[in-house]
DNA sequence: GCCGTTTTCGGCCCGACTGTTTTCAGTCG
């Protein structure tokens, strides 16, 4: 079952409710179930037999009982009795930016509106601008609205966010008076996609600096420009990119990073915390009465609140405020924890330089493309790992098994000549539709590190692909699981893998799993890595990398490690060289 | 709908911006 189906529902039976007008606070525990399902890592059917779900802080009995009849049945009553409501499209009226529930509800129950396509006739014919509580330039920014919905690819990646933020942070940086900034929202969390770039800026003058954002050439269209938000369109990583500059004073910088990076959950979690100790948080500060507790350091606003630092990769209310009330928040691991890279290719099958350009990259600092954070830069590493792909990936340009032993072969040969760096042979062998594997177990023998992975048949049965990964385990050789869904974000579905059942395998069977850093991957993603250190698996985080330039990549599989509560000891590639290669070793003992 | 070392009922986070308004509702983050 799809957790993402049962969070659906919830969100869309808080959508409904929201146009057809209940009450607010019933309507906010929808929406916090739906979020609580889509973070379940494992199957939602087990949460609720082992009681999990049921101690989970959010989820009551009306909930509970909605979850089990899904279980059941497939469906829930309520949410067809709340769909009878209103007709399906009406939903996707909420996603036009300026389109709220009580818009929705006035077009719908005045027009007849009941769909974009009917919206924007009825915008064009004048009609929206006469309805009560409209007016010309509300129904203009909704005909923006729906452009911008219309053009817009929805989420982008995280390298295509981190360009954009780059772009403004350099402009801004050389303006006078600018005396902090610092990327916030969803990119600053590292999450996997962002909706929009959160920039912020310490400086007095703040309609300058948004001036000087909203007149550079990189910006296609401005939405906004006050005295302390610009927001615009820019032209960034080939695509319109949405920008938010945000100016505060510089004694309120800390408290604002603190608000802008969100979650918007944990962030009403901390207000909670605050209102409680007869305190009062918001963008400019942690008050008590007129006092100012807070403001200017984004770690002073946690300590006043007695709870423990969090990291903002753990901003998402998923146990940390918990965590960091009794000081038991993760050390998590950072990219100068990063030893080495076990999974690069070279133009001996889909890469596009050799092995000595990999590895004279590794031997110095690398660097990352978000210059902001700590660890922008880091190596050199202690080993490279090269992975080119087995022959059956043709498309790939695989390696024969003969190719495969010659490249070995150059490896010994190379690292004779090293100091400070060691080479390991290994080989990205894929798994075949039947789980083996595509060499012999004899050349596998004669590697250091194995990863194996699925590279075709992604859209076979969760019984099939699941079994592939398993019996892919069993093989005494492979060291690790490659990209173990499979997904490319905004492009590819993951492969319907029980990751559960896989975690559990890797448990057993002495193998780890890759956090693929490549950011269309990011593959296990966050709670996924969660589990699986929770479940003892070890971690590999590794670039994937085709070329030197995507050896900077591996800050994205480090974050998403991070946001899944992972530290160093979790992670193979923090071992070193000699570590590492017993811990390959032990496998084939057994 | 959820929740409780001040509550099993009565609360539930905060502010900016915009537009349509003569004091506020809706939307957004």
């Amino acid at each position: 079952m799809r957790n993402s189906v049962l969070s659906q529902i919830f969100e869309q039976m808080a959508d409904i409710m929201e146009i057809v007008g209940e009450d607010r606070f019933r309507i906010n525990a929808y929406h916090k179930v739906a979020r609580i399902i889509s973070d379940i890592p494992g199957d939602t059917g087990t949460a609720l037999s082992s009681g999990q779900l049921a101690a989970t802080p959010g989820i009551g009995k009306s909930s509970l009982a909605k979850i089990e009849e899904f279980v059941k049945t497939g469906k829930i009553t309520a949410h067809q009795q709340l769909l009878a409501k209103i007709p399906a499209t009406l939903l996707e009226l909420l996603s036009v930016p300026g389109m709220g529930p009580k818009g929705v509800k006035a077009v719908y129950e005045q027009l007849n509106v009941k769909s974009i396509p009917e919206l924007k006739a009825a915008l064009a014919g004048g009609r929206v601008s006469q309805l009560p509580g409209f007016g010309d330039k509300k129904s203009q920014a909704i005909t923006r609205g729906i452009e911008f919905l219309e053009k817009s690819t929805g989420r982008i990646r995280l390298d295509q966010a981190a360009q954009a933020a780059e772009l403004v942070r350099q402009l801004l940086k050389s303006h006078s008076g600018v005396r902090n900034i610092q990327t916030a929202g969803s990119l600053r969390r590292r999450v996997e996609t962002i909706g929009d770039v959160d920039i912020l800026v310490a400086a007095d003058k703040g309609k300058k600096v948004v001036a000087a954002f909203t007149s550079a050439g990189f910006v296609q269209e401005v939405l906004a420009a006050g005295g302390t938000k610009g927001s615009a369109i820019i032209d960034a990583a080939g695509c319109g990119v949405h920008v938010d500059v945000r100016v505060v004073a510089e004694n309120s910088f800390g408290a604002a990073a603190q608000y802008f990076t969100g979650s918007k959950q944990h962030n009403v979690r901390l207000r909670e915390i605050a209102v409680k100790s007869g305190l009062k948080l918001n963008e400019y500060g942690l008050f008590k009465a007129e006092k100012v507790l807070a403001g200017a350091v984004e770690e002073d606003i946690y300590k006043k609140l007695k709870v423990d630092y969090i990291h903002p990769f753990l901003r998402e209310d998923r146990g940390e405020i918990e965590a960091a009330k009794k000081h038991s928040l993760p050390e998590l691991i950072t990219s100068r924890d990063i030893l080495g890279d076990l999974h690069v290719h070279t133009n001996a099958s889909d890469g596009n330089c050799q092995i000595m350009q990999l590895v004279k990259a590794a031997q110095k600092p690398i660097p990352g493309d978000l210059a902001d954070t700590a660890g922008s830069k880091w190596g050199p590493y202690k080993y490279i790992c090269i992975t080119d792909h087995s022959k059956s990936s043709a498309i790939a340009n695989g390696l024969s098994a003969r190719q495969l032993a010659q490249q070995v072969e150059q490896i010994r040969k190379l690292n004779e000549q090293l100091k400070d760096i060691t080479i390991l042979a290994g080989s990205e062998v894929d798994i075949l539709a039947d789980g083996s594997l595509d060499f012999d177990n004899k050349l596998l023998s004669e590697l250091d590190f194995v990863i194996a992975s699925i590279h075709s048949g992604l859209a076979s049965s969760r019984e099939k692909v699941t079994m592939r990964t398993l019996k892919a385990m069993d093989n005494p050789y492979v060291n690790c699981i490659g990209h173990p869904t499979g997904r490319l974000i905004g492009q590819r579905e993951p492969m319907d893998v029980d990751i559960a059942a896989v975690i559990k395998h890797a448990a057993q069977t002495h193998t780890a799993l890759e956090v693929n850093a490549n950011p269309y991957r990011l593959d296990l993603k966050d709670i996924h890595c969660r589990m699986a250190a929770e479940a003892g698996v070890k971690l590999v985080i590794a670039t994937d990398a085709h070329s030197v330039e995507n050896l900077g990549l591996m800050h994205y599989g480090v974050a998403t490690a991070a946001r899944g509560w992972v530290t160093r000891n979790d992670v193979l590639n923090t071992y070193s060289a000699a570590k590492l290669k017993s811990w390959a070793a032990a496998k084939r003992k057994t």
